[in-house]
DNA sequence: TAAACATATAAGCAGATTATTATATAAGTG
DNA sequence: CACTTATATAATAATCTGCTTATATGTTTA
């Protein structure tokens, strides 16, 4: 059972990244569905900026990628990154949180970014 | 491939434990290796308090459990942790430290704790 | 092109984190 | 029992983190 094997000091960083539970559960989102930053902002119920600043970070280590549509920016998580296997090894302890966005659609907040 | 499941707030929590180098290599090394808190002296460079501090995380937490043998106290990972899953399953994704003990006996300086 | 919308960035602050120094506790030894 | 060794705890200082407010950038639309 050989992983891809990764230094300590990317580990460490990348478990830090994930060790926030806003940005735990981004990921843990973005695991099953694309979203955009205003989909975070109410599921989170905090600041746009808050949102865009964990963001940034998750993509400034390659966990995250962003494309944009139109005046929206879509998140997505980057498959190709040499920290995927990792993460999503640690994605599959988690429960699911598509309840999370179903909620959004039952508000008619999520088709704002479709 | 279902894995245990733990909420959100604890997930992060044991990353945000394990987002530090410091303690995610000593947890490393503790999945081959029971070890005494001089010998992680030893292989950080750093101050005694600093490590009891560490390991004193890792306890509250429930990851390692110690045991005293004499005047030493022996750390090692606890098997028995809900969180252990996934513990292990991270550290899979990390090279072998033993090259860290294995210096220390070099030096003579593992026996201290034999 | 001005206004509205979506997102990013910058600055500042409060709380958390980690290391250090000093000291306390506990066990072993002469 | 004094002394040494191993470890823990407390207090403190420096750094880091994440949030807020304010503002900038980029896109769409009237």
């Amino acid at each position: 059972m050989q992983k891809s094997l990764m230094d300590l000091t990317n580990a460490s960083m990348i478990l830090k990244l994930l060790g926030d539970k806003t940005r735990l559960t981004m990921v843990k989102i973005l695991e099953s569905h694309d979203c955009c930053v205003c989909e975070f902002v109410e599921i989170f119920k905090t600041s746009q900026p808050a949102i865009s600043q964990h963001l940034r970070k998750l993509k400034d280590l390659g966990i995250v990628k962003e494309a944009r549509r139109g005046q929206w920016i879509i998140y997505s998580l980057n498959k190709e990154s040499e920290y995927y296997p990792m993460v999503k090894e640690i994605l599959q302890h988690l429960p699911n949180q598509d309840f999370k966005l179903q909620a959004l659609e039952e508000q008619g907040l999520r088709i704002s970014c479709e």
